[in-house]
DNA sequence: TGCAAATAATTAATATATTAACCATTAATA
DNA sequence: TATTAATGGTTAATATATTAATTATTTGCA
């Protein structure tokens, strides 16, 4: 049985509990959770996304980004809008407000990150997200292949 | 305002998105959650372990964790008992069925981090491993200055 | 054309995350 | 030793994660 501590997925996990705190509490300060923050910050570089868009570039699924839009929309930072062309798609747009948030908040979200890059050398933290990278790529078409075969042999 | 797709934070999500069905699915086989089996992988180690002290070692915060043992023990696989020397400590202990479960898991779970290990070369992984320690550390080093350093400004 | 398969979004059910507040017990100290 | 502060665990309130099922459209193709 291998070691858990240091396993990927828990040296994965404690380096995102040792990260995030510093940034929801920036996120919190204007009424945000981490997860409306990444809607956010999405949408204020392609405003009007679709939603299953939106849920590849926030890495939030489709059936939590829902309520996520949903509070959003509650509290005033987005809109629907349904599609004429194909009307199964939602976009989701920013409001005045939800655009207004943008210079006030980019600014510290900004410091914060130039802090957390500033742990590590330049040339560490390039290699860290290049095996990140890797590591993803193959694990997920690893994964999939692995989806593949069950299904020939489910046809076999 | 930083690119956001390949900033860290998201890249730990995205790894972990790759990385985690495959051993999810393991795990449902079992009936057992990521959660579920983390309090086993912990607890078929050292046995009866105080409650926190499990939260520490499976990075799943104490009030989660209440939830995750109630459920562990609704399955029979764990059960509370109280310290005699200490009555705040509540202690967690597997059942006959959850020593039972480790050899059946153990080794798929084993087999699924064998792969996910071969999706880098040896030196990839370890310095993966040796980044994310250091930037975790870091980190929390530089959030918890932050947090004295309020505390003796509300202080003065 | 007409219908089966695919797609976009949502709902449902259950489990977990997060933060603050709370209770019981123990430790610290005036 | 009587309080007060600290500790271990839990509860509360709200938000999100996960998987499966559903609905409304749209597409592909006989």
């Amino acid at each position: 049985m291998k070691p858990f501590d240091n396993s990927l997925p828990m040296m994965l996990y404690r380096t995102l509990d040792a990260v995030m705190p510093a940034f929801r509490s920036i996120f919190a300060r204007f009424g945000l959770t981490e997860q409306q923050w990444r809607v956010l910050r999405v949408l204020w570089d392609e405003d009007a996304k679709p939603l299953l868009a939106l849920a590849q570039s926030t890495l939030i699924q489709a059936p939590s980004l829902v309520g996520v839009v949903d509070r959003l929309h509650r509290d005033g930072l987005v809109e629907r809008s349904r599609s004429k062309v194909d009307r199964r798609v939602v976009r989701v747009c920013l409001t005045e407000a939800g655009r207004a948030l943008k210079t006030r908040v980019t600014p510290l979200v900004d410091a914060a990150y130039a802090e957390l890059e500033a742990t590590v050398s330049d040339v560490e933290w390039a290699e860290l997200l290049v095996t990140l990278d890797k590591v993803a790529v193959r694990a997920r078409s690893a994964s999939s292949k692995a989806g593949t075969e069950a299904v020939s042999h489910a046809a076999s």
